[in-house]
Formats: C-alpha cells, sequence, structure tokens
DNA sequence: CGGCGTTTTGACAGGCTTCAAGGGCCGTGG
DNA sequence: CCACGGCCCTTGAAGCCTGTCAAAACGCCG
C-alpha cells in the first residue's frame, strides 16, 4: 500500500524546485530558511488512494506536509462509526499532533494518490533553535487548522443538513480554489458522498437527498466527481456565512 | 465589567508564586524559562463573571492564560444561535489564534470570576527567539486544544445525544480532577444546562431530558450546581470511552 | 455481460426541536 | 415579612428533521 520507503535519499523534488512555493497565497522564504528546510526534509512519501499513513494509537516519528493530492484526518469509534474531521491539502501540514504528543489520537487516509514531504521528528527541535520564524510558522499552521476545525464545528453543532452541506462544499471549493485546482468554478472533487457523510455528521441517505436539495435550487452541481458552483451568491447564502479571505501563510 | 486596566505594574502575583506551578500535571521550568516568562507577563486581568472578554471580530493585542476561574470559547451565527466550542481552565492559553492572525474567529466569557496573566502579542516573537522550548511548549498547547476539539467534534457528529453528555461531563470532570478542583468526587460546575446545551449542540429542553435520563441512572447526579460522579463505570460506559457499544452493521 | 461500488428513491420510525407552561430559588423592594 | 420579578430547571405535547431499512438504478471495469 505504502511506496517510498528504502529509497536512497536525494530521489526527491529538492526545495528549491518545490512546485507549491509559486503560489501567491504562500508565504516566501528566505534563502536561509528554504537552504533549512530542504536538509529538513529526509524523504518523499508516496501513498495510494484509500491507503492510512497514519493511525489513530501509533507513534509518529515523522511530520508531514502535503505536496500533491488529497487526504483526510478522521476519528472512528469502536463500533465502526466514522468521523472526518477535516481534509488535507497540499500545502497542508499533517501529523504534528503525533510528533507533539504521544501517539496519534486520529488516522488520516489518502484520497488520491498522495506525496508527502517527510520532516523527522527528531530534528523538529532543532528547527525551533534554529529558526524561530520557522517555529512560528509551525504554530500558526496550528491555529489556523484549530480555526477550521471550530467552524466545522459550528457547522455540525448548530446548523442545519442543508445549511452545513452548502458551507463544507464552498469551504472546500474555495481551499481549492487557492491552490489552482479549479477551472471554470468546476473541479474534480475525490471523495464519494459516503465521505462527505462522515465528514457532515449525517447518513449517507440524507446526504444524498440534501445535495439533490442543494442541485436542485441550481445553486451547485456534481455529476461523476465534478464540482461545480453555478450561483456562488445562492451558495452563500444557504451556508449562511461567507466563507472568509484568507491571507498568505507559511509553508514548510 | 471588565477590571484591572490601567493598574501599575508589578501588583500582581509574581511567576515564582504562581499557585499553578506546583501542579503534578504541569512541567516544571528552568530559572531561566521562569525569569523570562516573569518578564514576559505584563499584567494581570480581572474578569466578571458572564463578560467577554474577547471577541470576534475583534483584534488581540494580548495572549492570555487563565490563572484562575472558568471561562468558554463559543461562536455566535448571525440568528443567535451559538456554539460552545470549549471550556478553558486554569492554565489553559487563550487568544492565541488572535494573536497569530489578524483578527479573533470566537469568542471568549468568562464563566466565573477571572484572573488572566496578561502577554504582550508584541514580545511573542521575542519568546520563540530566546527560549525555543517555550515556543515548543506554545506549539504544544496549540496541539492539544486541538486534539480535545477533535474529540468534541465527534462526539457531536457522531455520538448519541446521551453519549455526547456523558463525554462532556466525564471529560470536563476529569480536567477538573487534575487541577484538583474534585473533592470527594464531587465539583462545583459554574455553567447552566443552557451552556452544556449550546456546548452539545443540542437544545436546552433536550439536553435538560438527557440529564435526567442520566441522572436516573444512577451514574452521576447533579443538583445546584454541584456536580458528582456517582458510578464512574457507568458513566465510561454510556460515554462508550470504554466498552465499545454493539451496533448491527452488514458483514459477509 | 456480470460484479461491485456508488448514487437514488421510497417508506417508516424515532430522536430531537419547538412551543408552551408551570415550579423552584433567590434577591429586591414595598 | 411578604410580594414580585428574573433566572433556571422541569415537563408535556406536537411535529419536523434525520436516521434506518430496503431495494433499485447507475456507471465503471474486467
Amino acid at each position: 500500500m505504502i511506496v517510498g520507503n528504502g529509497r536512497p535519499r536525494g530521489q526527491f523534488t529538492p526545495c528549491e524546485q518545490c512546485p507549491l512555493r509559486a503560489l501567491p497565497c504562500l508565504r516566501e522564504f528566505t534563502a536561509e530558511e528554504l537552504a533549512f528546510v530542504k536538509q529538513f526534509k529526509i524523504d518523499e512519501l508516496h501513498v495510494d488512494a484509500g491507503a492510512s499513513f497514519l493511525r489513530q494509537g501509533a507513534r509518529a516519528d515523522h511530520l508531514y506536509t502535503v505536496l500533491s493530492g488529497w487526504a483526510f484526518r478522521y476519528k472512528m469509534l469502536d463500533d465502526g462509526r466514522r468521523q472526518i474531521l477535516n481534509f488535507a491539502l497540499p500545502a497542508d501540514m499533517v501529523g504534528l499532533q503525533g510528533t507533539l504528543m504521544h501517539e496519534m489520537e486520529h488516522s488520516v487516509e489518502a484520497l488520491t494518490p498522495l506525496t508527502l514531504c517527510v520532516f523527522p521528528r527528531s530534528k523538529l527541535y532543532d528547527l525551533y533553535s534554529q529558526f524561530p520564524s520557522l517555529a512560528f510558522d509551525i504554530t500558526w499552521l496550528a491555529a489556523r487548522e484549530e480555526q477550521l476545525i471550530d467552524e466545522h464545528l459550528v457547522s455540525l453543532g448548530r446548523r442545519t443538513a442543508l445549511e452545513r452541506t452548502a458551507f463544507l462544499l464552498l469551504h472546500l471549493f474555495e481551499r481549492a480554489r487557492e491552490l489552482n485546482l479549479v477551472k471554470d468554478n468546476a473541479i474534480q472533487f475525490p471523495f464519494t458522498q459516503q465521505h462527505l457523510a462522515d465528514a457532515l455528521g449525517m447518513s449517507l441517505v440524507h446526504t444524498n437527498k440534501t445535495l439533490k436539495r442543494l442541485m436542485a435550487s441550481k445553486a451547485v452541481s456534481w455529476k461523476g466527481r465534478v464540482f461545480a458552483v453555478l450561483d456562488r451568491h445562492l451558495l452563500e447564502q444557504v451556508a449562511g456565512d461567507e466563507v472568509p479571505k484568507r491571507r498568505p501563510r507559511p509553508f514548510i
């Protein structure tokens, strides 16, 4: 399932040529920062779609950054109920909790073939010692992650099925747009309605009916994995809250 | 509503005498760390119960730590629906998001008279530069906060009313216990059923009925703000924390 | 063409919200 | 001392939203 172990060093994209760095939504690095991160990254990991590369209860020795592809963080209850906590897109950091705490309290699964930058837990403290600016960035990323979950929590707790569905779709659409994944207001969403249901805290059946309702209103369309926003204003209105604009953010 | 502004420096508890430092659940400081934090703390803030000292949409110039009392983080929707994100107890950090981002995306309200240590946003970078160990701590706190919200998210998304109520009560009880606030398996909870409902994402009426059900099972008691765990094992079982609940799932 | 995962649909039950009203406790003021 | 108002807790009834069950349609791929 998981490829990329045991490969000799240096076989992966060097950070200077990182395809993400050029994105306007990411802050720029100084030459020193770039040099440090380049040697901080020890490998690149390729994960197949559907594989979980971090598991609830396991200890994590590495910290990851998504280079390409989609993933999602989730927790399972003993009886099989699953809650998707949030989605990880390129430039997102994954596994920080597992690096800092003793063990992971959630799992992470790839939605598409996934490429990850791998950083060793053992050198994280070096980063904190030598590059406070990068340490600051990591904290910033953790705080942003928390913000996203906060918003999600409001959805599950206080928004109706229709509102929360519209909100999540809009939210994902926006995040994807920042990464240039959207073309003509359309995008290939790599997840199924079951994934959406598990993220929304709803049953599959009701998720389906809610989506139909949303599509009937001509706010969005979603056929064969291709999602499109047809009426942005209407969608925002249904979501009950415009998704806040985002500023340039750090990326390690 | 808010007292504590304009008071001359040095009128507050110095960090060497911090009543929290002795707690076994907190790590010890080196002399250097203690000295730094002592000068990092510029004031102490007293907030009345019921007052919000951080507000959604406002810019936060300070970072806080709870010295004594209870508070809660929450978000409001335009129509008045409120979702409590989590609770803050002594030794918890508050306002990090507001310090790092440009503005707060949630509010924080005191549940009891509250004492806060005040740290200036402007000197946070000094901390990162001079004390990587403390920077690491802050990141750790942010990651832990995220863990708590993750768990809460699972409750709202996938647990039944009874399960999530039991889970939250147990969770708060445990956090309070670490701080020595529990005596004889009982504690004074400073919130109303309305607060609980807003945290659980349920209506007040249903929260009340669920609590009654929990009390009828003799797992807990809660009269006049005094909460007690009567049957710890039963409570854990209802919360789904230990014993897996068997529900029918397809298996071929 | 057949098999499998995904999407759809309908029927039904029940969990949860809403509405409404009563009761208890406590501080204030007549 | 008692009446009153305010806040909180409690309870019952009605109905909608959402979950569960069941089955069929669809689309993709070997």
